[in-house]
DNA sequence: CACACGTGGCC
DNA sequence: TGGCCAAGTGT
């Protein structure tokens, strides 16, 4: 008796919250760059590597600028990594940029040029994870596959599990959730990902859910459930910036950005008052390859 | 699994 | 003001 009565929600899931999404998103999507018609492979990933934990708005113009000076992955590959750190800028978690650079050889290397379409190809690239790697191989290839990211994992949490917030997150789980209600087609599916990233960034906030607006809110379990608050443990909360290492660590690196030539160590020092906390900030850029030793101090990477 | 890892904007 | 949040990954 478990067949039809354990797949039966499921399924229902599938026919009625897939539809829903893909026509809202077809009528509300936002024309974002990535989105556009013939936008390459390449450019997905670099958009994906920039928009991991940095809003979309702040992407944006960096993300331009980058295929304007570096068009493909061979480009880059023959740029040093401490060019790809300066232009990074401000996006914040500049080891990206790192990763980014690194997976550009990678490619250059491994797979003639071209960014890879499968998954597990693509998950062998430095600072590319499960849902990057999904992304990449669903909005630039159009293959079907689950793809989560924290905007999913907080609309599966509403509309299916009944919760206002998700629990801590389980990438098995989590994948096993939006495969349940991934349609069969290939192109459906894409456009099922991107709808549900997009209701979660747009319609499905963590705060102030515009639940009005909302395509599936008829199927919602949390609304049928009246909205209960979230309970259960609380995401750890961030630690404070204000004179933590990773301060410290940016005012390093902005420094350096900002050089051409090597910096005496002592000029860095002098920019943070906790000598103990500035060694170990520099000790840890050097440790993560961001920042290398220098005869007259320090400089990006090569 | 928990924690480190940048930066800025919003309420 | 200060906590919360943002298309995660690596260890």
């Amino acid at each position: 008796m478990g067949d039809a009565s354990e797949r039966a929600p499921a399924a229902i899931a599938q026919n009625v919250i897939a539809p829903a999404v893909v026509a809202w998103y077809r009528e509300h999507r936002r024309d974002l760059p990535w989105r556009e018609p013939g936008f390459p492979a390449w450019g997905t990933l670099v958009s994906e590597f920039m928009l991991q934990q940095t809003p979309v708005a702040r992407v944006i113009p960096r993300l331009a600028e980058w295929l304007d000076r570096w068009p493909t992955p061979g480009h880059l590959a023959a740029s040093p990594a401490g060019d790809a750190v300066r232009a990074w800028d401000r996006l914040g978690y500049p080891r990206r940029a790192l990763n980014l650079h690194a997976a550009a050889v990678a490619i250059t290397e491994r797979h003639g040029g071209r960014v890879p379409p499968d998954v597990d190809a693509l998950l062998e690239l430095p600072g590319v994870g499960p849902y990057t790697a999904r992304a990449v191989a669903v909005f630039a290839y159009g293959l079907r596959h689950p793809v989560v990211d924290t905007n999913v994992r907080r609309v599966l949490a509403r509309a299916v599990d009944g919760a206002a917030l998700p629990g801590p997150a389980s990438t098995r789980r989590d994948l096993a959730a939006m495969e349940a209600l991934l349609p069969d087609d290939d192109a459906d599916a894409a456009v099922f990902n991107a709808g549900a990233m997009e209701l979660g960034a747009v319609v499905c906030t963590a705060r102030s859910p515009r639940c009005e607006e909302c395509p599936i809110r008829s199927a919602c379990a949390w609304r049928a459930a009246g909205y209960p608050a979230h309970e259960g443990p609380r995401a750890p909360v961030q630690k404070r910036y204000e004179g933590s290492d990773r301060q410290a660590r940016g005012v390093i690196l902005g420094e350096l950005r900002r050089s051409e030539v090597p910096v005496p160590e002592g000029a860095l020092a002098s920019l943070w008052p906790d000598a103990a906390q500035f060694a170990r900030a520099l000790a840890g850029l050097e440790r993560d390859g961001l920042v290398r030793a220098h005869d007259d101090g320090w400089v990006l990477p090569d």
